[in-house]
DNA sequence: TGGCTTTAGGATATTATTATCTTGTTTGAT
DNA sequence: ATCAAACAAGATAATAATATCCTAAAGCCA
């Protein structure tokens, strides 16, 4: 894949709590649990995203988790950086070699390049909602 | 990256080798120190091509490796499956769910499957002598 | 033949990623 | 108040990817 397990899983996160009622706080384990992710590790994960202010969390009995801001608010961008680090979204070749940019393109740039700014325009611009909306026009 | 470490460098070497004269023995020291790459773990790796047939080693003094055939015959594909195996080149969207085809498509199915069908297309239709040539064009 | 060079191959080490476990803290319910 | 539920946090373990090291085998050349 392109990006971590762990964005993965990230991204899954999100989209469960985007699915549900944006009031309703929702459990770690319920989503480990519907996505087959290690409770522990998933855990983790939401920390992590907590700590990026992309969801809320609430300790304690009937606890959990919820977005902390509208699913329109939020890019996939967001979630990809805030697990795999500011790197994850950038935009180079990185295919080929160190000496790789516009005035210097490494034998991959053009044609591998391109395809690179369509992943990362992509995470960029997407929004959790419109990921939603999309995948329920069928 | 998109695809292993690995196989980077082995189309790093792989290039290296086609921007060669064809006929030439180029050391494998040579290659690693030309792009860096660590010369024992670069040498595990020109190893496996040879498996795979797309280069020949030649063992002693003044031995090296050499392309096995054409440039033009050697596509991407062949490369990066050979290093990182059969399912590297395979083009499922990858970025989500487990339930995931064009029939119960996941959120992302349509636009990041086209991402990585472009991906996929690239290497699979990509060989070394039209990545030299384009890289040469300006 | 003997010695040097170069790849082959396997053993081992290091690092990063993913996963697990244990304990602590917060909160609601009884 | 006490208990159980839920996330927080850090320690530890397992796995995979990357890197290093050492000895063997092959081939050239004096």
């Amino acid at each position: 894949m392109y990006y971590s397990k762990s964005a993965k899983y990230a991204i899954q996160a999100m989209i469960y709590l985007a699915e549900s009622n944006q009031e309703d706080l929702i459990m770690v384990s319920e989503i480990a649990e519907a996505y087959k992710i290690p409770k522990s590790f998933l855990s983790k994960i939401t920390r992590t995203l907590g700590k990026h202010n992309l969801l809320k969390t609430t300790r304690g009995r009937n606890g959990g988790i919820q977005l902390s801001k509208s699913a329109d608010d939020i890019k996939l961008i967001h979630i990809v950086e805030a697990i795999d680090g500011p790197e994850a979204g950038c935009e180079r070749c990185g295919f080929g070699f160190d000496a790789c940019s516009d005035d210097e393109p490494c034998p991959f740039h053009h044609k591998w390049g391109h395809i690179i700014k369509d992943a990362h325009s992509f995470i960029k611009t997407e929004s959790l909602a419109e990921l939603l909306a999309e995948s329920l026009q069928e």
